[in-house]
DNA sequence: CCCCAATCGCAACTCGTGTTGCTTTTTGCA
DNA sequence: TGCAAAAAGCAACACGAGTTGCGATTGGGG
């Protein structure tokens, strides 16, 4: 990771110092994360903090962009459901890893914090509009029609993670991930995000395209 | 409602003075809502607001439960679709309003204060547990297969709303309420939630029940 | 009608967060 | 090597949340 990004620098050292010590601290529990606790753990002073950063959120940001920075690739297996499906159990990876603590953090402090909760949207921005890719290559292999919406279809993949994560308290396995993905699928695959159809009788699968009935 | 649920007896009166000023409060931006701040408009001690509810979430969760008892009819228009857009429709109007802002102070404290967490997790329980009636009465009619996972339909159904309410911050409107709803009756039809079929190749729209394919 | 238990008001206090002014150290560069 | 700018350390402070002890008020039951 950058943690020696400039082994040389008393900033870079600092800097450093007070991340790795925060990714310790976030181990422990959101509760116990406080910005004199991370100056202490990375034996440095509160107010070096506070300059560089401002917020506690300040710091969880600058971790964030550090995952996402790391882009995964965007799976392209040539069939929408596999894609679908690896593209739902890697959330679910980084839904459960240290990623996983830092959404839910950032995502606390939005409702008071106008910084945290821009850093929290500006993340999934950025990560739902590389998502979308999947539904983007589908339509142009022409398993799907070409005005589906994509972006919202991600957002129904991606939603019930986040409901797991932030609201119920219910694990966020393989077979969640995998019926997620599923859920996903069957909804693009009835046409509920081409907007051909205008309004209700939703359900009908509308086959569109060939893999219907004959 | 029960702001004067009894006229006579200081207690009643102030925690009917609280819970309103909290209200109030309320719709003014979660970040300006504190216990003082409570305590000012409600012309009350902060103390009797800190002995008798222990924290600013423990009235948030009193007013929730106001919600809680005023439970909404479940729909039951005998027909699937129309259930679940109305249901849709339903959490939509929930989320909108005050109660959305009081769902979204609740999550919020949650990562920090267990209690926060509870309530919000025993909520949904409950309100999860009333809509899953909606799935139950389609496989009671023979539209869906006996053993579908109702809950986790509606967690599919809702998890929309929590995603742009807590974490993007997109309008909640009927059309997207709409969309949501086709999108769990898609998936809900094509079986995702019926584990007869074990794992992957999930979207073939396994025709289970009887008004597919001829 | 009066008394007792419960609850509220009040004021002082603790404690942790975040701020500020100033000094000291470090680093890049001449 | 020496110097100026930048950043870190340090200590004191302001501020608000939450706590505590005690006296005052209230309302129901004898």
């Amino acid at each position: 990771m950058s943690v020696s990004q400039r082994p040389g620098g008393r900033s870079a050292r600092v800097r450093a110092a007070v991340l790795t010590a925060t990714r310790g601290l976030l181990a422990d529990g959101y509760a116990e994360l406080t910005v004199e606790r991370i100056a202490q753990a990375a034996g440095v002073n509160k107010t070096s903090i506070y300059r560089r950063w401002t917020d506690l959120e300040g710091v969880l940001g600058d971790l964030l962009s550090e995952y996402a920075s790391a882009v995964a690739p965007i799976p392209d297996t040539g069939n929408l459901d596999t894609d679908l499906e690896e593209l739902a159990q890697l959330v679910r990876r980084g839904m459960t890893g240290e990623p996983g603590e830092l959404i839910t953090a950032l995502a606390a402090a939005a409702p008071r914090n106008p910084r945290a909760a821009q850093i929290v949207r500006g993340f999934f921005a950025e990560r739902f509009g590389l998502a979308k890719a999947v539904v983007d290559h589908a339509v142009a292999r022409g398993e799907l029609p070409q005005d589906t919406d994509a972006p919202a279809a991600i957002e129904v993949l991606g939603a019930p993670f986040f409901l797991r994560m932030l609201v119920i308290d219910e694990p966020i396995d393989e077979e969640f991930a995998r019926r997620t993905a599923a859920a996903a699928a069957a909804a693009l695959r009835a046409g509920v995000f081409s907007p051909a159809l205008p309004a209700s009788s939703a359900s009908a699968p509308s086959n569109i395209e060939g893999n219907a009935c004959p």
